[in-house]
DNA sequence: ATGAGTTGGTGATGGAGATCACACATCGCT
DNA sequence: AGCGATGTGTGATCTCCATCACCAACTCAT
């Protein structure tokens, strides 16, 4: 049973980007053992340094994974989209969660306590290869996250890089050079560390070099190439 | 065989401050399927955005991890010390090493090819374990590194945070208020992401203010909670 | 010793960005 | 309407630290 586990390492790989919805069998058996519930905009799931008690997995809506520091300010480690577990680093080893995770929007999330996990993990090899499978890629995904954080160091390509990268993950909608702006100055600020005033003037700054444009809630970048050469320099 | 691997989730996760040397079981295994090597000081093991070819298991000596930025500054992630495993992550799934690795003193680290891996997870659930152990146990420390480096973000308390960090780890010694200083003050910069001057300044400041006395390289720190009131601040 | 390479100390300068302090927008809301 | 709450734009300062530019000490070959 556990044989071909490991087997299925390779493929699940390659096909992580077309993974955040859960493969059939896996979201049947999750179906029965997981709790589902709803929350609204802002509940907290979970806080960082809490005993993990089992993991979540976020079935509809959008989980905001931050850290935070003694003086209260606040790192976003990145947004969870439906599909994802979290906490389940934490969980497998008994430790506590590392981050906190709040919803940023309406969601259901299903919930699965630690002996649950660990108990299905035993029984479904395939379950133990997606916990597994999962928490390499948060590793890898926190690694990127402090490259790009530490070595910029200039505000501006941080900002750069984070608009490029919010270009790749929306290259599924018709217009690809646009993207949705969910986040407040503020949130931004969180997300590449730097203050929301700064978020401001960068804004105004890229509109000026048009590199960017704005209307309403939607960002249209007209030349990502443009874009793109902040981040090398 | 696989119904006892979960089991031992918690007892391994509690021991694992005793972990630094393989448990019997595993190192006899490793003995007979790992090509060991020497390494003189300065060897690297593999960099970053290699295809992950297999993991380097240290045996005996010291390996820096580290991570650089486009502009060719580095950030060093953190020094890994005997029995534990390097690129877990990058090999279980298949991707790219996330860090560069480099001996730091001369070493003997084994080898251990991808495929060999994967097929010894499967063979042997401690192993599978033990990966899934690690890949945590390293998920959880970088999420330590980001919170200490992002949310300072004075020099200062990063420095001192590292100090204390140390003195933590070197608890067993005899003498439990000081630390052999094995890094060079570049080194130490590239640890709490400043330059080597602010590292200069920063020891002359702590020296004044009688935080730290130095004998060759030998750190003495005589009162831990002056060192630590400058983190809270 | 001499000279080259590495490490450590320290001054002077500049600049990026945090912070403070406002003035506007919006957006619900009752 | 009219009111708070919340988000946004922008100026004026001010602080910390990177950077440049040296020099001193130490190691290590030859």
């Amino acid at each position: 049973m556990a044989t071909n586990v490991v087997n299925q390492v390779q493929k699940l790989a390659t096909a992580d980007k077309t993974f955040n919805d859960l493969p059939p069998a896996i979201a049947e058996i999750l179906e029965h053992e997981a709790l589902t519930t709803s929350y609204p905009t802002g509940a907290m799931l979970f806080a960082e340094g809490q005993v993990a008690r089992g993991v979540f997995i976020v079935r509809r809506g959008r989980v905001k994974l931050s850290i935070c520091g003694s003086d209260g300010r606040t790192l976003i480690l990145r947004m969870v989209d439906s599909g994802s577990p979290l906490g389940v680093a934490a969980v497998v080893s008994g430790r506590q969660y590392e981050a906190t995770a709040e919803t940023q929007e309406p969601s259901e999330i299903s919930f699965l306590r630690h002996s649950d996990l660990l108990r299905l993990m035993r029984l479904h090899g395939e379950i133990a290869l997606w916990v597994t499978q999962h928490i390499s890629s948060d590793y890898a995904c926190t690694c990127r996250e402090i490259r790009d954080l530490i070595l910029s160091d200039s505000a501006s390509e941080k900002l750069a890089r984070l608009l490029v990268g919010w270009l790749d993950e929306n290259a599924t909608a018709s217009n690809p050079r646009q993207v949705k702006l969910a986040l407040t100055h503020e949130e931004i600020g969180q997300m590449i560390g730097s203050s929301r005033e700064t978020v401001s003037r960068l804004f105004a700054g890229f509109k000026k070099q048009r590199l960017i444009q704005q209307n309403g809630s939607t960002l249209v970048i007209p030349n990502r190439v443009a874009l793109e050469s902040l981040i090398t320099a």
